[in-house]
DNA sequence: CCTGAAACCTGTCTGC
DNA sequence: TGCAGACAGGTTTCAG
């Protein structure tokens, strides 16, 4: 389910109110509810709720596909993976859903769920989120990601771009479907190599990564079955899942092939494999 | 070191 | 209707 433009949503709603629940910021946690031990990565529960109960969440925020819970004592980390999501209950509610594996509860009687249906799903605790942001690659949206810098760390890799896009170490943020909609938007082929695109290419794929995901995150995420709710982005897909589909652009057939085990959608006409 | 496949999981949909 | 198989927004681990 979630990229980028998803988990800023659900980010945002958690920060600011909205999407059915309200703010989490300075809420008191006061208690810590695991169904499924796995969704727990670290530290181990009795240290995790040590570390929990009593705090109070200063902020929210994103980073990569990590939705981040600041509190005094550190950073809570979760990461919804492929099923994941959370929502925020007010008042005492009479039970948890199917599939709920984690809720941290609020001193003032509301909670946060997260429900997984898959169980990829992990949530993290540390005093300091470096472990894991080291890992991560460049972000989309901040002022240092600059078409210069991305051109420059591109023009080495030899890997083909849509498994580098999908590479969260190289940037981080893309999935499934925005690295396919932003191949297309750029009109490159996804199995072409990283290190043979031209300096017009690198500059067209960073503007169209770039429109992809605000289009994205202006239409609060993508909604395709039943796994999040709430996004418009499905609508305005050119080429996830459209196989046998006319393209919008020059109205050949979608194709679907697969890149690095990931199903892959792409215009063969707007998106030659080679260069011409 | 790199690449590709398998693993982790459950739910939905398609075709026989 | 039943059932096997394919497929799904992601990442880590393991084999070669």
């Amino acid at each position: 389910m979630p990229e980028l433009p998803e988990v800023e949503t659900i980010v945002r709603a958690l920060r600011d109110g909205g999407r059915g629940g309200s703010s989490l910021k300075g809420r008191l946690v006061s208690g810590v509810e695991l169904f499924w031990p796995k969704t727990l990565a670290s530290p181990a529960l009795a240290d995790f709720s040590t570390q929990i109960i009593g705090q109070t969440i200063d902020d929210v925020k994103r980073r990569g596909k990590y939705i981040c819970l600041q509190m005094q004592s550190g950073w809570l980390l979760i990461h919804l993976r492929m099923t994941g999501d959370l929502r925020v209950e007010e008042i005492a509610q009479t039970g948890y859903l199917p599939h709920d594996r984690f809720a941290l509860i609020f001193s003032d009687g509301g909670r946060m769920v997260f429900n997984d249906a898959r169980k990829f799903g992990r949530v993290w605790f540390d005093k300091t989120p470096e472990n894991i942001f080291n890992k991560l690659g460049m972000e989309p949206f901040d002022d240092s990601f600059t078409p210069a810098v991305f051109s420059e760390s591109i023009k080495n890799k030899k890997k083909q771009i849509k498994t580098l896009l999908l590479d969260q170490s190289f940037i981080a943020g893309l999935g499934n479907i925005y690295t396919d909609e932003s191949l297309h938007r750029a009109g490159i082929h996804p199995l072409r190599m990283a290190s043979s695109l031209t300096e017009q290419e690198v500059e067209n794929l960073f503007n169209a990564i770039r429109s992809t995901l605000q289009e994205g995150i202006s239409r609060n995420g993508a909604s395709i079955d039943w796994v999040y709710r709430g996004g418009e982005f499905q609508n305005n897909f050119r080429v996830y899942q459209k196989t046998g589909q006319a393209c919008l652009v020059c109205g050949n057939i979608i194709e679907r092939i697969v890149v690095g085990q990931r199903g892959t959608h792409f215009c063969p006409i707007c998106q030659p494999e080679r260069v011409v």
